[in-house]
RNA sequence: UGAGCUAUGGUGUAACGGUAGCACUACAGAUUUUGGUUCUGUCUGUCUAGGUUCGAAUCCUAGUAGCUCAACCA
């Protein structure tokens, strides 16, 4: 009875319409146009109608909106089907608008019996200007009146193949006065003599989303039909349509599209940003797209547990990609094998060690119990990270500096005895001693050190390309500051390191198995550009919470 | 100057006339062989003005602000 149960507004209407009787079971559907890849807002989507049947009684369809066949493509079907599937969801039925063209004209058919559609042949500028403005009324067109009879014949000739492209349209008789411009006579049908990606050259005519969508909702007995806030005008039509065809009322319920910092989420413009090379493609682990993210590293545990924490809401919203990257960590820490990976080296010499490699004992992974153990090797030369090296510490500097002491992972103690440099002063190698009462799990030294660093053996080191991203933008929201948002993009966004030095055990990395750099981040090999070598993306960071101190950072 | 939608900390979201809560962020501390993780604590909020009520984030009225609508796109 304590159980909390915070429904967002989408759920608590299917809860009252299941215990009011209203429905026994509810039907769902994730409805894409197939003519761009998936992101982030769709996401929220699926989540939010697949989770719906989940967790109550029902199932939820997947419906191609496929009523533009000059933007739509095959390529896109298998991708949006390819991205649903991977962020963990199964559709009940695959359907598709098209599959409802013969119903669809034969609504139209009805509509036009009933004297509430006419054919028009006003040119689509004639048609805007006689629309009127959100505060003028329409006027109506000079062909709004024809007969039954001739709206019938000349609406099968459209559909013949008669009448070019643009030349006539089927309107819904409605009301040129209407406040809501929507109503203002909406074009049902146009003419397009174009190949459909499904039907090929059956139909020249194709209805628009208001003449399908509702319809295609009513014949799947689809429930509720959640769409986002933009939509919310045309849930007027939706009804009316319904009504006027007495087809099974399926009711639209709208949402707030989902927004992400530091990114732009309009299919328009991250095709933008992939038509004019700013990414490398819908898939750039930059984007916010699924396949960006999935190429990046994310999984779709966190991205599920994203869409949760955020909820569904009517406000206008920009989320914290923040938040995202929380999730993201927090399931990364559970499962990703812990690996150490060099990407700025510094030669250190232990002086006082034998020549012949070490081979050392590493948990995969402390947050898993039942994870393994790999063998690392320790010899005489080693790299650590530049970075972890101060000739002139700041103070509460935890690392490596003259007469100090830390301890490699897994290993050992070292203190640096001895700083070689080159002619112009940059600092070339580390002569340190190792502790060998100190080694992990034996150590019987006594000394506490407070640093701990990464390591790998010079000998036994892989190399490896590993890629940096960062935010796209550069600013919070692109898509509300002045001027266009590309303006905005972060140069810095992605930094390549070409020879990084790994610990022999990335030697078998696999695909879409996640990593952690100790103290680097989160990283997963590339899902493309991996063949003969090794590259790794960063999925992100590790969280970090030192701040440096005043002191001036090691040159080179 | 029409119609519609929305306003709760920095962000996102709860509270359904009865103690404004949760998460992220930020900050402080504890633990730590990852400056990670984990744990503890702290800061910050009901758009404004009226009204109804014993009591208002919630209901009413009027403002204000933001968003949407004038594609043969979805």
């Amino acid at each position: 009875m304590s159980e909390e149960k915070h429904l967002n507004f989408i759920e608590e209407i299917v809860e009252e319409d299941l215990e009011s009787g209203k429905y026994k079971s509810i039907v769902t559907r994730f409805p894409p146009e197939p003519n761009g890849y998936l992101h982030m807002g769709h996401a929220t989507s699926i989540c939010l109608n697949f989770g719906l049947t989940k967790k109550f009684p029902g199932y939820t369809n997947l419906r191609f909106d496929d009523t533009n066949p000059v933007t739509e493509d095959t390529e896109y079907v298998d991708s949006i089907k390819e991205d649903i599937k991977w962020l963990g969801f199964e559709w009940q039925n695959e359907h598709y608008a098209s599959d409802y063209f013969d119903e669809l004209y034969e609504y139209a058919v009805k509509l036009i019996n009933k004297g509430l559609a006419y054919v028009d042949d006003s040119t689509s500028e004639e048609i805007a200007s006689l629309k009127g403005t959100p505060t003028e009324p329409g006027k109506n067109s000079k062909y709004r009146d024809r007969s039954i009879a001739e709206n019938l014949d000349l609406f099968q000739r459209m559909k013949a193949g008669e009448f070019p492209d643009g030349s006539k349209t089927l309107r819904a008789r409605i009301d040129m006065a209407h406040p809501n411009m929507l109503m203002r006579d909406p074009v049902l049908y146009r003419i397009k003599h174009a190949h459909h990606h499904r039907t090929g050259d059956k139909w020249c005519i194709y209805p628009m989303y208001d003449f399908a969508h509702g319809q295609s909702d009513s014949i799947e007995k689809v429930t509720h039909s959640i769409c986002t806030l933009e939509f919310v005008p045309h849930r007027e039509l939706y009804n009316w349509l319904i009504e006027k065809l007495e087809i099974y009322p399926s009711h639209q319920y709208e949402f707030a599209r989902r927004n992400l910092t530091y990114t732009v989420m309009s299919k328009r413009k991250l095709l933008q940003l992939v038509n004019e090379k700013h990414v490398d493609g819908w898939d750039d682990p930059r984007m916010p797209t699924i396949s960006g993210m999935r190429r990046r590293g994310y999984t779709p545990e966190a991205i599920r547990d994203f869409c949760d924490r955020v909820g569904i809401a009517k406000r206008e919203n920009v989320s914290d990609v923040g938040l995202l990257e929380f999730c993201v960590r927090e399931h990364l820490n559970k499962i990703a094998l812990r690996r150490m990976v060099v990407f700025d080296p510094l030669k250190v010499i232990i002086t006082n060690f034998a020549e012949e490699t070490q081979w050392l004992e590493g948990e995969d992974n402390p947050e898993d119990e039942n994870s393994g153990t790999r063998k690392i090797p320790f010899g005489k030369e080693l790299y650590i990270e530049r970075e972890d090296f101060m000739e002139n510490p700041p103070k509460k500097y935890f690392r490596l500096f003259p007469g100090g002491m830390v301890r490699l992972k897994y290993a050992y103690i070292i203190r640096c005895d001895e700083v070689v440099k080159d002619d112009s002063g940059n600092v070339t190698e580390v002569h340190c001693t190792y502790i060998p009462e100190s080694r992990s799990g034996h150590d019987t030294s006594g000394i506490n050190v407070k640093g701990t660093l990464h390591w790998v053996e010079v000998k036994n080191a892989v190399t490896a390309e590993v890629r940096l991203y960062d935010r796209l933008f550069k600013v919070e929201d692109p898509s509300s500051e002045e001027g266009d948002f590309k303006e905005y993009i972060n140069d810095n966004s992605l930094h390549t390191v070409a020879t990084a030095f790994a610990e022999p055990a990335l030697k078998n990395a696999r695909i879409n198995e996640r990593y952690q750099f100790l103290r680097k981040g989160y990283f997963t090999l590339d899902n493309k550009d991996t063949y003969s070598r090794l590259v790794f993306n960063r999925t992100v960071s590790l969280k970090d919470s030192w701040k440096p101190g005043q002191a001036t950072p090691l040159k080179g």
